[in-house]
RNA sequence: GGGCCGGUAGCUCAGUGGUAGAGCAUCUGACUUUUAAUCAGGUGGUCGUAGGUUCGAUCCCUACCCGGCUCACCA
């Protein structure tokens, strides 16, 4: 019998001793009268004497990170939202039975801990518990204690560990869930309202990329997942939703690296009367109010870069690649233009950078510069390399629109896969007119990066998708041991 | 998909063409304020998988699987 099998065994086995003690093995709810990361708020600057004169009485559950077992007395470190606290049992404080409950406890067991503060000998705050509780039990090994979780693939496919045994993985959720709470507070503020549009399309558009296809039985229709909310959102301006963002997964049947993951997290918005410089506006508003919120300054530290996201310099594509790739003819346009910018220019902007005047060819959604037909009234956020946001006046003429996917079409018949659609339905919208509209998408999981100092897209999506892991075996193993 | 690096005990990692190692965890014993608790003793391994070379392979070779980085594609 292998260790890990014994150990399950052994574990069975002790849950059974833990119910013979009166104790349920899985507990219901335990009312904790106060979490430890309060705990360590409230009480972390008082003083042994302090605490000795109160006498803080409390209730508190966690899940047991580190035991120190000594005969008759020992100590347990309780791990709660990502906070530890101390917790001393000793043999004559508490009922025989929990004293016989605390030998049998494992490390990653959940406990419930009545008792009350003081300071140990050595100083640190510990709860001195005068009574135990049982709430779940552990069958398998917890990561080691001092090294932690190391082994990334582990990390991502068992993300409870990681989330367990790491603070800082724990804590880039909680920016990540800052962020998205400050980007909505932001556009709430400024009379957006949240909708929601279907991930299942019937035709995918609103981006150059190919789709996930699925089928839906009682209709029988194919149906894709959708690569971008674009369009319906678009559909919302013209019935008079006038300012409407919707933060949702998008999904693009390609690469995975360190800054693509199949599903992600997009952020888009639209205003009605408004125009890409708005946009422009708004989005060096967010972009540093976010920064801000979620890490106390417009100055975020990445990758050892000081990246500034209180003063984003905007410059056209052109000057962009006069500036970055000197030598090069930055005069161009359509496509050399995009592969000078691509090749030469995007490696280097590392600072949050507005590039604007995007040739028409590859926006096909895009209003096109009065001033100059070539190019279009769009622009692009980069930082660290990575884009992060697109924006752009909305086109608003059904006429030019269809001329657009007309364009898009023939591409698509030179073999170009990620050629938008033909969208009659969404022509037929333009055709009752739109206002005119400034539209824009921010990659929240990339911006999460960013804000929290991430090399990797997979630190920051809870499940980033993975190949199979294949044979886990863990139901057979119990079945095994199942004694009914 | 291409290139490079990695996969050894539950975890973190050493290691060698000739009987597979450490620390933590686990088990037994001692210990009533410890701090990676300590001390003594024990258990635990298809060395990623499958072939091949060899008297002998965890080690060398080939293929494959999984992961990371990178290039291509993309946001």
């Amino acid at each position: 019998m292998s260790l890990e099998d014994d150990l399950l065994k052994q574990r069975l086995e002790r849950t059974r001793e833990i119910e013979a003690l009166g104790f349920q093995p899985y507990g219901r709810r335990f009312d904790y009268s106060i979490t430890i990361p309060e705990i360590l708020e409230r009480y972390s600057a008082k003083t042994g004497e302090e605490l000795e004169a109160e006498r803080v009485p409390l209730r508190i559950a966690g899940r047991i990170a580190t035991v120190r077992r000594m005969g008759k007395a020992g100590f347990a470190h309780l791990l709660q939202n990502g906070a530890k606290v101390q917790v001393y049992i000793r043999k004559d404080a508490v009922p025989a039975r929990d004293y016989q409950l605390y030998e049998y406890l494992d490390l990653g067991d959940i406990i419930g801990v009545e008792g009350y503060l003081f300071r140990t000998r050595t100083g640190e705050l510990s709860v001195h518990a005068e009574k135990l509780e049982f709430l779940s039990k552990t069958l398998l090994s917890m990561p080691e204690k001092w090294h932690g979780l190391e082994d990334i693939e582990i990390r991502y496919r068992q993300r409870y560990l990681d989330l367990i045994s790491s603070p800082e993985s724990r804590e880039v959720f909680v920016k990540r869930a800052k962020l998205i709470g400050s980007l909505r507070r932001q556009l709430e503020a400024r009379g957006y309202i949240e909708v929601e549009t279907p991930m299942l399309q019937r035709i995918y558009g609103g981006a150059a990329a190919r789709p996930f296809v699925t089928h839906h039985n009682t209709l029988d229709i194919p149906l894709y997942l959708r690569i971008a909310p674009e369009l319906n959102l678009k559909r919302l301006v013209v019935g008079g939703l006038e300012r409407v963002y919707e933060i949702n997964r998008n999904f693009r049947n390609e690469g995975i690296s360190f800054k693509h993951n199949p599903e992600f997290t997009m952020l888009e918005f639209y205003q009605a009367y408004a125009d890409f410089e708005v946009m422009m506006d708004l989005s060096c508003e967010l972009l540093k109010q976010a920064a801000i919120d979620v890490t106390g300054s417009a100055v975020v530290e990445y990758q050892g870069e000081a990246l500034d996201f209180g003063n984003i310099e905007r410059l056209t594509m052109q000057q962009a690649v006069k500036r970055h790739a000197p030598g090069e003819n930055w005069q161009a346009a359509g496509m050399d233009l995009v592969h000078l910018f691509e090749h030469h220019v995007e490696e280097k902007l590392i600072q949050p950078v507005i590039i604007y005047d995007f040739p028409v060819e590859i926006s096909p959604l895009a209003m096109r510069k009065p001033s100059d037909p070539r190019f279009t009234d769009r622009f692009e956020i980069f930082a660290y390399r990575m884009e992060i946001g697109n924006a752009f006046t909305e086109l608003n003429d059904p006429q030019e629109q269809r001329r657009r996917f007309d364009m898009q079409l023939e591409m698509r018949e030179k073999g170009d896969e990620e050629a938008h659609q033909m969208d009659e339905d969404y022509i037929r919208a333009l055709s009752y007119g739109m206002p005119p509209a400034g539209g824009e998408g921010i990659g929240v999981d990339r911006l999460t990066m960013l804000l929290t100092n991430q090399r990797s897209i997979r630190d920051v999506i809870l499940f980033p998708q993975l190949r199979p892991e294949g044979e886990i075996g863990i139901a057979a193993k119990l079945r095994e041991l199942d004694p009914t």
